[in-house]
DNA sequence: TGCATCGTACGAAAGTTATCCTACCTTTAG
DNA sequence: CTAAAGGTAGGATAACTTTCGTACGATGCA
């Protein structure tokens, strides 16, 4: 009974990063944002929120002229998604192996590792 | 100096995940495997590894006329760096918080839980 | 009032990905 | 020798993604 949104592809992902992290807003807000970081006309950012909406990822308001888009799915759930998606394709579905190949690789601080161990000392307890 | 390849596709990652599982091979072989999974044209496969060869994912020897398609990549390089861009795009880079949202949802065993520890661990002492 | 500004809607075009058809060459079994 | 089987090459196509131009309605202010 999982409620499962399309995949979002790279350019709706950059929105809704937008969307997460400084709440609903407008075409407008979010374009000025994008453009930040790269060139994007506004009437591109525009179609991709619209088609967004056609595709169920985002909602809006209508109420004022300057609809307001906001995200059907909280941050955690999609991100838990693709994570999941992510880890069954390229560590069939192994977080541990996953998890080593992260440390592996990982310049992680102490203070980082510290904090981990404590999150796994809590799980362990629970079992 | 690390030297990028593109940023395989779906597609073109269930091809890598053939070659890295059981090596190099033909485009027989893995499309046979593909196959166990989902329905697949030869040449579907065919063009798909070909095109592989012209991004540089792929290498081949075709000194026999079945050529055999090498991975150019060695399979943890390649997983690192998707994990890398994920991390990046989806955690802005934290690789905890990442581990933190992987362990919260997730059905770790306890021998898993214990595994990591012991990795970690190891990795306190190196700091 | 009238024009500049800011908004939405919509179609079109370009780029990428994924799939398959056709042509043609090589190998092999009879 | 020849036909069938199995290989590669490469073009065509469809779907999807991404981007933007154009049209046109709302708002606001001189």
């Amino acid at each position: 009974m999982t409620n499962n949104i399309p995949e979002p592809t790279k350019a709706e992902l950059e929105i809704l990063q937008v969307l997460w992290e400084f709440g609903s807003s407008t075409v407008r807000f979010v374009n000025d944002k994008l453009n930040g970081q790269r060139e994007v006309n506004y009437t591109s950012t525009l179609k991709q929120m619209q088609i967004m909406v056609e595709k169920g990822i985002l909602k809006r308001d209508e109420s004022q002229m300057k609809h307001i888009y906001i995200p059907v799915e909280a941050e955690q759930k999609t991100k838990g998604q693709l994570l999941d998606r992510f880890v069954n394709t390229l560590y069939k579905g192994s977080a541990t192996q996953l998890m080593m190949q992260l440390l592996g690789n990982e310049k992680t601080s102490k203070d980082e590792l510290d904090e981990i161990k404590k999150m796994l000392d809590q799980l362990a307890d629970k079992k």
